[in-house]
DNA sequence: TCGATCCATGCCCCAACGGTACCCAGCACC
DNA sequence: GGTGCTGGGTACCGTTGGGGCATGGATCGA
């Protein structure tokens, strides 16, 4: 059985996704005969039909449903294989994914303890609301995530855990107790479960001038200023600050990273 | 950026594999010439060399070491998407993967269940040693597998847990006994961690001829006969039997087979 | 019924893949 | 140190098949 080729992948999902011939074609750079010659021929070497065409209406059989989610998975991960390649090939360099807004804290602590370990490599810091996205398909070499993140295929080693603390501006009625409950926090007109993707100062900035109230992790506790306070919030599962690389990615200058971040929590 | 095509892929892991440009292309069914620049082709594309070439050895780089294992896993999934694609276009059917020697018991128990209940679908059992395996490349919609097994990339529902049993011929001079340490059983000369890979029949003849002891987990205990004998072991931690199935890989079918295991555990 | 839309088919061309012949760099053996 | 052998690279050529262009044919709306 003759496998499809990668092109013969690009091509159903750009059908797939426009339901049209002749968009994906354009979309493509190719004219529509061609491109309906090789979906066909790609449904004969696979024996199976991926699409029902009319000539009004371009659908997806259940079969083709599939054949898109794993053409999808397959490209991504081709993409991911070349850039690992290309990293494992370029002078020894690290690239860990952080979160937006992780700035100095932790992150900080963990890269000095790198660089003043055993036989450092320069390390860039990639900032990323997806640091999952970016570990996976090979742009990074690991990504500070969060326990409740999804980490499938990764390997991950637990940093700290984010007890759950609220960030109010000082003024705030709230911001005199000892302890919060979420039903607390829900009730004020403020509080915003999913804090805007902003860097942190601005969120701080924006916490201050009382236009928001968030739910945050404890090792943001540190970087507050006078005008914006943490409260420690009861009946919220602690999450844990993790460290994550992908599985079966032999690195040793990655694993000195991960071993500095370990010692650097261990002793802080 | 152009993508290397499957065919490169399948070259390059046959060369990497062979580490010889020759055999490699006797493999693959061609010549040497074309293969040798196929794979120069691959490494102009994608900027990296990945094998070093004296005219005496031919050797992976570091990048061809990333790319090697990439490119392997690259191809069982193409093969797994394909599989699956074919099965999904298929008369509705599905393949369970069970462990050599599930035969009779758990397994059929759910398999009625199934059956009785709404919309049933035919099912083959499919057994194999590495149900993981046969659940990963899309050769079964679902397989019984061990929560110690790796089941990374799969979802899973835990059935039934296992605490651990020995196994001994009911002349043994431990069978009298209430419960059993490793200790206990790690100074019987028959006493196989690892048992054979066979059907559970054969297993259990054996044990009771007595040329083997073997751990196993109480779900076996309820199919021994009068020669055998299970006696629950102490310090091992109790695993459990769940079942499994690919991630992001909707199936109807799939999952009232799903729910007719859980109910079958949970009223027997 | 006519026109518009859109996928399939027929035909041609050319890029690229693979085969054959040959070259040349190591190595072994005399 | 020649000489032969092994094994990868290079040159050149033939063929396959992917892609473009023109056209057919089906469906749907007016």
């Amino acid at each position: 059985m003759d496998r499809p080729e990668v092109r013969d992948l690009v091509y159903f999902v750009a059908v797939a996704e426009h339901r049209h011939f002749g968009k994906a074609a354009a979309q493509l750079g190719m004219a529509q005969p061609p491109l309906s010659r090789a979906i066909s021929r790609l449904e004969r070497r696979m024996g199976v039909p991926l699409l029902t065409r009319t000539s009004r209406r371009v659908d997806l059989t259940a079969a083709g449903e599939v054949f898109l989610r794993e053409s999808r998975r397959l490209l991504a991960g081709l993409d991911s294989a070349v850039r690992r390649t290309q990293q494992a090939a370029r002078p020894r360099r690290l690239v860990v994914a952080a979160p937006t807004g992780t700035g100095a804290g932790l992150l900080a602590e963990m890269l000095d303890a790198y660089r003043s370990g055993p036989e450092p490599v320069p390390v860039d810091v990639h900032f990323t609301g997806d640091t999952g996205g970016a570990v996976r398909d090979g742009t990074a070499d690991a990504a500070l995530m969060c326990s409740s993140d999804d980490l499938d295929g990764l390997e991950t080693v637990d940093l700290v855990d984010e007890t759950p603390i609220a960030l109010l501006p000082a003024g705030h009625p709230l911001a005199a107790r000892d302890t919060l409950t979420m039903a607390d926090l829900e009730r004020d007109e403020h509080f915003q479960a999913q804090p805007p993707e902003v860097g942190l100062d601005e969120l701080l900035d924006r916490i201050a001038l009382g236009e928001l109230v968030v739910l945050s992790g404890a090792s943001a506790a540190g970087r507050l200023g006078s005008s914006v306070v943490a409260v420690p919030v009861l009946g919220v599962p602690a999450k844990q600050i993790v460290m994550a690389w992908p599985r079966a990615t032999p690195s040793a200058a990655r694993d000195r990273l991960v071993r500095a971040a370990v010692a650097t929590v261990r002793s802080g």
